[in-house]
RNA sequence: GUCCCCAUCGUCUAGCUGGCCCAGGACAACGGCCUUUCACGCCGUCGACAGGGGUUCAAAUCCCCUUGGGGACGCCA
């Protein structure tokens, strides 16, 4: 079997998005499952659009989800020479002719096809002129004027379509630099690319692509179209969607392994198994079981996958990824054995890390700066409420130790010489240290704040 | 308008060559259990083969039509 190689091919005119996300992800991973090689190119040719730091920031997406590609970044706009050398032969070889109408002639010729109820398109006129450089602006391809293009496409299936369809089309501008198609069929096969796996939005260039291939004499890959990604309401995905691009994920404090796996499954399937490592990915995908239907998101499953590997992570790990964004949240710099033990009693409780790192404040701020919520202090901080609130802390004030497990001794001992239930002492005092009916396990939260800071807690309160 | 593609629970999907599917899993929702709240976990409930024709002993699975979505029709990529 010859040499599985993909590429990922960006137009750097804005951050790598959660679609090209994932047909790089397929990519990639078809790659290292056949044990190929996976290309990057940065299709640049758009100098109005392009700008070098959307390139620097799809980068960095690529690398923060851990897709690493083989050789060298390739810029189209490094590689003019080679696109007009394939130009020139296929103008030397009758394959191709410049045409002398200007884009205003052009977009008349589809008004008026247009106006008939026909397809808009290029009608042709140059194609037997037989104009040279001097009279042409840009090269068209001579498209067969009869036939059928036909491909299987990897996920679609068989597709065909009449060449009647397609016109013909510039491949060379008139400032010289060649258009989408012919740079790609190049580069594509240039790089040795024999899976060219990209989004939806491209099925109706790949019979113009198959036509420059066969043109040129050269092999044509094997294509595989993903489908585009909806947004929840199963519209194309926009920005009042919310984020849609990786760095946003990021910037959430998603783990990039949350949102790989959540994105491999948004199109392709392996049973019904949803959680899978690198590994399992790797070993499984072998470019089959893929979707041809658009899938929406689902914010909500993603924040599930997410929380899940949170979960999974060594605490050590998480506590280092998570104090970014106790920064970030203004909560200052944390002792790491400090955070480490936040992480471990929260981390439960949040589906991100910057929700898991917001959920430390009551635990950080001091006791007067605490907020209370008012529906919860309504309800809980009622006389009787207060008057446990005095009781433990005198307990609390005299405990010889101040860890977890003889709190939660003197707790119980409180509620259970009294003849009380824990539902009447639990409630003021967690909202109490806690500002809301809300956070981890009660002897731990108190441990955590220390004897002090407890204390300062439900006398505010008793007060 | 023309061409291409798509169509299973609200969402992601299993269902590959028709019978094991009066359709399975996951997320969400809802209910319960556990419990020292919240959460996690566990158990359960709700919930779909777009419609219509065929083919067949038998169709979610094959064919056709309709409807509904999407994409493309650039000297953008």
């Amino acid at each position: 079997m010859p040499t599985v190689v993909t590429r990922f091919a960006p137009s750097p005119t804005g951050h790598l998005h959660i679609g090209g996300a994932r047909t790089a992800i397929f990519c990639w991973l078809l790659a290292r499952h056949y044990g190929g090689r996976f290309h990057l190119r940065i299709e640049d040719t758009d100098l109005l659009r392009s700008r070098q730091e959307y390139t620097d920031s799809i980068l960095a997406s690529m690398r923060w989800l851990g897709l690493d590609w083989d050789g060298d970044l390739t810029y189209q706009t490094q590689r003019t020479a080679l696109y007009n050398q394939y130009v020139d032969k296929l103008l030397a070889e009758g394959k191709a002719y410049w045409c002398s109408c200007t884009p205003e002639e052009v977009e008349a010729m589809r008004e008026e096809a247009r106006a008939k109820g026909l397809k808009p398109r290029y009608n042709g006129c140059c194609r037997e002129k037989g104009l040279g450089p001097a009279e042409g602006r840009c090269v068209r391809l001579k498209t067969p004027l009869t036939g059928k293009v036909v491909f299987d496409d990897l996920v679609k299936g068989t597709i065909a379509v009449d060449v009647a369809e397609l016109d013909d089309m510039v491949i060379r501008r008139a400032d010289g630099m060649p258009t989408y198609n012919m740079a790609v069929v190049v580069d594509d096969h240039d790089m040795g690319i024999s899976y060219v796996i990209r989004g939806d939005d491209h099925v109706s260039n790949t019979p113009r692509q198959i036509v420059i291939y066969e043109a040129l004499g050269l092999p044509v890959p094997r294509f595989g179209h993903v489908p585009m990604i909806l947004g929840p309401d199963r519209q194309k995905l926009s920005k009042r969607h919310g984020a849609r691009a990786v760095i946003e994920y990021q910037q959430d404090g998603l783990l990039p392994q949350a949102l790989l796996n959540y994105l491999v499954r948004l199109g392709w399937s392996h049973g019904n198994q949803e959680l899978f490592s690198l590994e399992e990915l790797v070993s499984y995908f072998d470019g089959s079981s893929l979707n041809p239907a658009a899938a929406a998101f689902d914010p909500a499953k993603l924040e599930w996958c997410n929380a899940h590997y949170m979960r999974e992570l060594p605490l050590e790990e998480l506590a280092a990824l998570t104090a970014p964004f106790v920064e970030a949240a203004g909560l200052g710099t944390v002792e790491s054995t400090q955070l480490v033990e936040l992480c471990r009693m929260f981390r439960e409780r949040a589906g991100n890390l910057k929700a898991l790192a917001e959920s430390f404040r009551p635990l950080l701020v001091p006791a007067n700066q605490l907020v209370h919520a008012e529906k919860d202090a309504a309800k809980h901080f009622t006389e009787a409420g207060k008057a446990h609130l005095r009781a433990l802390a005198d307990i609390f004030a005299n405990c010889a130790d101040f860890d977890a497990a003889s709190l939660e001794t003197a707790l119980h001992g409180y509620v259970e010489g009294n003849g009380l239930k824990f539902k009447e002492v639990a409630p003021p005092l967690r909202t109490a240290l806690m500002g809301y009916m809300g956070g981890a396990h009660l002897p731990e939260i108190m441990a955590f704040l220390g004897r002090e800071e407890c204390l300062a807690r439900l006398r505010r309160v008793a007060a």
